[in-house]
DNA sequence: TTAATATATGAACATATATTCATATATTAT
DNA sequence: ATAATATATGAATATATGTTCATATATTAA
């Protein structure tokens, strides 16, 4: 038996992508996909805030957030200073809004 | 004491996003949020694909993939269509490939 | 009909995850 | 020093999730 040949459409590079990359990309998925960390980065996109401002904002423990901010930075979509007492936390790039919005974009348009 | 103004760059938009919504986002991120899904939605980058051919490229057993599938069918990532005793399993549309790139240029620029 | 093949699905199990609680650390004020 | 405030964190708990197993359904062949 003849074993199949791919079509010609075939996209040879996303066949190409390292297992390992793609257990990367899940993980950041994965950070996206919770609803918490999401309202946390939505909080973040205006501005920097701290753990208390946040927790607040979102009706939540601080340790809740504090966890989820650990998280996020740990997955490097989030990053912080400090100053004196108090730490602020605020997204650690562009990519973090694009990727949200990205998303956004998807669900809005299946409504 | 004043309250804090928010600075100029504030993204208002990003605030009044409806809290259904962002359940609605994150959910959505879930979906992409495990590396078997991704595999599944690598595999139909090029084309439309079977459960067994799936199985088979990923090295896992067709219930398997099959639970996945219909989790992906469930959120409108992947349509399928009947063809006598096999169902081939496509991607809803461009915007899958379209997230999925983002996230992937995320990951990749982080290395 | 029976057998074979492809897929679907419910239940069970193991693992992962989010939140809470208690406690620890760090900074500032008194 | 002690107290107050802001944050961090380990352990515990409850819930969610992914895979396996067994079984069910659907289609085609014999």
């Amino acid at each position: 038996m003849k074993k199949k040949t791919a079509p010609a459409h075939v996209c040879k590079a996303a066949l190409s992508i390292a297992p390992e990359t793609l257990y990367d990309l899940a993980d950041l998925f994965k950070v996206f996909g919770d609803s918490t960390r999401l309202r946390i980065l939505c909080a973040l996109f205006g501005s920097e805030r701290c753990v208390q401002h946040i927790a607040e904002e979102l009706g939540m423990t601080h340790s809740a957030i504090s966890h989820q901010l650990r998280f996020l930075k740990q997955n490097k979509l989030v990053k912080n200073r400090k100053e004196g007492k108090t730490v602020f936390y605020s997204l650690a790039d562009e990519h973090v809004h694009t990727i949200f919005n990205q998303g956004l974009k998807h669900v809005l348009e299946d409504l």
